[in-house]
DNA sequence: GGGAAATTTCAAAGCGCTTTGACAACCAAC
DNA sequence: GTTGGTTGTCAAAGCGCTTTGAAATTTCCC
C-alpha cells in the first residue's frame, strides 16, 4: 500500500493524503479524519526512504560501533545505547550503527554522514587530537561529541564530564587520609577522558610535591582481566602504591581479584576509588567491600545527547552547546586511612 | 555532489557512471577507471535513501531494542550486537536499532519493517506462543528469529541453543553427585528460553522420580539483584536446597553473594550451576570459587545469524533454516557432591 | 565496402514521497 | 454583480538514484 494507492482509494489526491497525514492546517477536519481513518484499516506506512529523500529528513541518528572479531565488546557502549533509546523512543527516532574498525572510525563516520540515512550524529571514544572533530565541522550536519578531544580547541559542541575534577578530588581525598603512593589504573593512552584523568591525579599530587612514577601508571583496555594484570603488576612493586585509582568498575573488578589473590584487605592495605559510569552489572556498594566511586551515569549522558541531537535536528529551541557534567564523589569501605609506615 | 554533478564533470551521463559505480560489465574499462578516480577525488558517495527506493535494497538488518525509562539494560542485548556488529562490517551492512517499550515490540518490528528502511529483521526475545511469528510470516521480508516460540509450530527461520537439553544435562550432573533438592533460578517466566529450560530441569529429576517445588522456582529479570533475592527467599526454606540452577552468570552473581552472606560455601554447602553466555565482563572462571556452566556464546549466535541474514538478502546461496546448537556443560568448582543428610 | 553483431553510451521513466503554485468553490462585503 | 478573501483540493515538479529500451559507435567478417 502506497501512497498513490491510497488517495486512489479515497478519491482525493496525493497532496490531500499526505496534507491530512502530517498536519497540515489546510485540510478539511472531516477529510482529514476520512484519511487517518483508512490509514487505519489499510495498515499504511509511508516508505520512509521515500520521505528521506524528498524532505531530507531521516528521523534517525547515527552512531559508529567499533567492532572487529575478537574485539572484546564494550559494556560502555551498551549502557550509552540504553540512554540514547531511551530517549528516542519518545520522539519515534531511531538509531542507525555502523560497524567500524576501531582504527577506521573516521571513514566510517563520513560513510555514515555522507550516506543520507541520518539526520545527526554521535560521537564517542573520543581521542587527543581527534581527527574526526574537523571532519565533523566540515560536514554540515548536528553533532554531539560524547567526551572532548585534548588538544582540540573546545569549539564543537559537546557534552563531558569532568573528569580531570573527578579525579583531582578523589586523589586529594586518599591524600587526605594520609596516603603518599599513588597508582593509576587507566584506560587506554590515547583516549581523551584517560589524558584528564591522569592531569587530574597529577596535579592534586603536585600540590603535595609528589609525583606518579611510570611504573604507577598503567594503560590498558578496560577489561577486569587488564585489571586484574595491572594491579598484579602495581603490588610487586618494592614499594608499593598504597592508593589506587582506577578508570572504571570494571577494572576495579579485576584489580580487587588482586588484592584479594595477594591476601590483602580493600579498604585498610589498599585504598581504592574508582569511576563508576552506573553499569547495571557493576554496582559499586555491591561488591563485597563496598567501592568509594566518583560517579556519572553514562546512560544519562545518553539520554541527555539523544535530547540535544533529536532537539537540534526538529529545530525545537536552543541548546547549550557544551555542557561539563561534574561527578559525584561517593565514600565507601574501599578507601582508609594510609597504613602506617612499616 | 550527487550523480547529475558527477556524471556532468565527466561528460558521461547518469547512466555510464552509475554502471561503473556498480560494477556492471556493459561499461568501457578505461571509463570506469575514469569514474572511479574522478569518485577519489571528489568523494562523491551515493545518497543512501535514493539508492534504497530505485533498488528497494537498504544494505541494513532491523532490530528493536526493548527499552523504557527505568527499564535496566540488557547485557546480553550488547554482546549479541557485537556479534552482529562483526558480521556485519565484512559486508558494508549496518543496523537500524529501533527503540520500544518492551510491551510494544510487535508493533515496533512492524514499524521497522515497513518502513522501507531495512532489508531484514532480526527477532529476539521470544515468548511462548509469540504473536511476532505469524506477524512475520505475513511479511514478505527475510528474518532470523534468534530463539524459538514455545508453542508455535517451528517451521520459521531460527537460530536457537538447545535449552532443554543444556540444563537437563546440569540436572544430571547434579543428580549424579546426590543432590535431591533443587532449585531454579530463571528468567521472565514468559520467555521461551526460561521455558524450556525449565522443562529440561523438570524431565532430568522425573527420571529420578523427583519434582520441582513452587517454593524453588524463581521468575525474574536477569539481574545481580534479583539473583541475590532468589537465592535468599531458598536459603530461608525449611528444607533447603542444595542444588541451584541458574539461567544466567548475572543471576549466579547475586547468587554468590547471597551464599556468601549465609557464611555457606560454594561447591560444598550449595552446588550451583549457571547458563554463561560468555559475557565479557562475567568469566565463569574468574569467580572466586569457578562456575560449572553451560556454555553457548551469544556474540557467536549474533554473528551467526548476521551472516545468514546478509547472505539471504545478497542471495548468496542457502542457509539452513533452523540450527539448534548444544551447549557445552564444563564443570569447574561451583559443584560437589551433595553435603551429608544432617 | 557493406551489413550484422557486439560494444558502449544515452535519454527517459520510475521508485514513493513532499511541496509549490494554481485553481475551483464558497462566502461575505461593497 | 463584481471584487476579495478564505478554504479545500489538485497536478506537477523534484529529491538522487537505478534500469529499461533505444541509439550511436566500433568491430568483425565475407
Amino acid at each position: 500500500m502506497n501512497l498513490k494507492q491510497l488517495s486512489q482509494l479515497l478519491g482525493l489526491s496525493q497532496t490531500t493524503v499526505s496534507r491530512a497525514l502530517n498536519g497540515y492546517p489546510e485540510v478539511n477536519e472531516a477529510t482529514r479524519e476520512r484519511v487517518l481513518q483508512a490509514v487505519k484499516e489499510t495498515g499504511y506506512r509511508p516508505n520512509k526512504a521515500a520521505q528521506r529523500l524528498a524532505t531530507g529528513k531521516a528521523g534517525s541518528i547515527g552512531l559508529v560501533m567499533p567492532t572487529a572479531p575478537g574485539h572484546q565488546s564494550d559494556v560502555h557502549f551498551g549502557e550509552f545505547l540504553a540512554g540514547l533509546g531511551e530517549e528516542s523512543v519518545r520522539h519515534d527516532f531511531h538509531f542507525v550503527i555502523m560497524p567500524s574498525d576501531p582504527d577506521d572510525e573516521v571513514a566510517a563516520l563520513r560513510r555514515l554522514a555522507i550516506s543520507g540515512n541520518v539526520d545527526a550524529l554521535f560521537v564517542a571514544y573520543m581521542r587527543g587530537h581527534d581527527p574526526r572533530i574537523p571532519m565533523l565541522k566540515s560536514l554540515s550536519m548536528p553533532y554531539v561529541v560524547h567526551g572532548r578531544s585534548f588538544g582540540s580547541e573546545p569549539d564543537y559542541p559537546f557534552l563531558d564530564i569532568d573528569n580531570e575534577g573527578a579525579f583531582y578530588d578523589a586523589t586529594r581525598l586518599l591524600l587526605q587520609l594520609g596516603h603518599t603512593r599513588f597508582a593509576l589504573m587507566n584506560g587506554p593512552m590515547h583516549l581523551d577522558f584517560a589524558i584528564r584523568r591522569k592531569n587530574g591525579v597529577i596535579s592534586a599530587l603536585a600540590e603535595r610535591g609528589l609525583t606518579l612514577d611510570e611504573d604507577c601508571m598503567s594503560h590498558a583496555l578496560m577489561t577486569d582481566e587488564q585489571g586484574l594484570l595491572a594491579m598484579e603488576r602495581f603490588l610487586q612493586l618494592p614499594n608499593r602504591p598504597t592508593a589506587i585509582l582506577c578508570s572504571s568498575t570494571v577494572l576495579a573488578l579485576g584489580a580487587i581479584r588482586a588484592v584479594n589473590q595477594a591476601g590483602l584487605r580493600l579498604g585498610e592495605d589498599i585504598s581504592l576509588i574508582a569511576h563508576d559510569d552506573v553499569l547495571p552489572l557493576l554496582k559499586p556498594e555491591s561488591f563485597s567491600v563496598p567501592l568509594t566511586t566518583t560517579r556519572s551515569s553514562l546512560r544519562a549522558a545518553g539520554a541527555r545527547i539523544a535530547q540535544r541531537l533529536i532537539g537540534t535536528v526538529k529545530q525545537a529551541g536552543p541548546f547549550p552547546d557544551q555542557e561539563l557534567w561534574k561527578t559525584e564523589l561517593i565514600v565507601r569501605a574501599s578507601t582508609g586511612p594510609a597504613p602506617q609506615q612499616l
